[in-house]
DNA sequence: CCAAAAGTGTTTCACGTACACCCATGC
DNA sequence: GCATGGGTGTACGTGAAACACTTTTGG
């Protein structure tokens, strides 16, 4: 079987920047190809959108199939077409980057991929296609995404301490904050709510631990707010 | 000739939003649409993606074609993909915002557009496809890129006074602004700079007239800058 | 001389920033 | 008891916001 048409098409594809956080570190998740082109390379997870999904949901798609990540926060975050991208032929990808949180979730390699792994964002393997661009993209939409919108605790278990939260702002930033303002601006938003529990086996003063209330967040959002760190 | 593939494809496609400013209203130009599906209706202005452009260079060409304008400020928005947007078949489109300074841009309909039209932002006929989706998306755009790039003076002419400058923000953002706080706040950048030239031809006291020096904003934005007002 | 917009400083208040010590807990 | 991170308040300076009158020009 095969599908006609009169003009030529680009090949669309979708691709997923996925970032993590452990042990204070920014990670991403990358695939290990098992089908040419660049079978065996490091790249992001992604493939072709089919006719009866939106580009959203292929991304969805693509992310459980090739490393089992389900109910994860994803947004667009560019349009690629370069003529000469793809090496087989014109592809046009739609980017998106993902939000997880990594206690939460187990990876698995899939039949799509020989391997899907964490690794550092500023020490990662040599990656395929022009995913190198993507990510940097989407690092930088990250940076910006997060200094006027509360999505760290995306990447956060639902229960977490202050310092947690300051040290992604920290890690994803590349800065220094001040302890005891960070946490008079966090709380003053209103967003961040105690939950009555501590946190539990640590080698010192087990810290209080927090969520993020979000139904607050949607009700401020509509208001029309916008909330810095 | 046609064209066959393995698996079916979407179509892909760009449409523009085109903003423009004219005395004090923030303008949309619409096309009239000479073919089917929606013929006789005003859309955006946009058409099918060839294999030798990228989309950029496709909204580009497509707004060259429809409407006549050349060398206007032009950023990617957003990419459009529900399964239902247009009646023929699954099309994906990659939307583009562009500002365009009104004064020194003839525009005409042209081969591929029944007639090209500016209207107001808040006064315009109903959109074909999922158009009026991507106006309100480009429009919150707009808001959020004024507030944090210097974008303003694409849409005015080279040089232009500060009122008009302050007209600009206060439409686009809905909001009025003090006068002398917007001044101060605008000569502080240093990225405004005399030209010597006055205003001709007013019944009034005429105006210095300012121009945007691109050269220093690129040079601040490499130091990693940012612009609000 | 009148209409219309240009141009100009100061005060106030909120917020961001810098900064250091005691507390609770596990080992 | 000591090591480790948790948790807390104040002083200062900068920047945003509010605010009204004089100047210039053309008609």
């Amino acid at each position: 079987m095969s599908f006609e048409y009169e003009f030529p098409r680009a090949a669309l594809t979708v691709d997923c920047v996925i970032f993590g956080i452990d042990e204070g570190d920014l990670k991403l998740m990358l695939i290990q190809r098992n089908l040419e082109p660049f079978k065996g390379e490091w790249a992001l997870a992604g493939g072709f959108v089919r006719l009866d999904e939106t580009t959203e949901e292929a991304a969805l798609r693509e992310l459980e199939e090739e490393t089992g990540l389900k109910k994860v926060f994803l947004e667009q975050l560019y349009t690629f077409s370069a003529l000469n991208r793809d090496p087989r032929e014109r592809v046009v990808s739609v980017a998106y980057y993902a939000l997880v949180r990594m206690s939460d979730h187990q990876v698995f390699a899939s039949t799509d991929a020989d391997d899907a792994a964490w690794f550092e964002v500023d020490a990662h393997p040599k990656l395929a296609f022009d995913h190198q661009n993507i990510v940097d993209m989407a690092l930088d939409r990250l940076k910006n995404t997060l200094r006027y919108r509360p999505i760290g605790f995306e990447l956060l278990p639902k229960k977490f301490t202050l310092s947690e939260l300051q040290h992604l702002y920290e890690v994803i930033l590349e800065t220094k904050l001040d302890k005891r303002n960070f946490r008079r601006r966090v709380l003053k938003t209103g967003l961040v709510v105690e939950t009555g529990d501590v946190q539990k086996d640590v080698a010192h003063r087990a810290a209080q631990l927090f969520s993020f209330d979000k139904k607050r967040y949607e009700k401020l959002k509509r208001d029309g707010f916008n909330f810095e760190v």
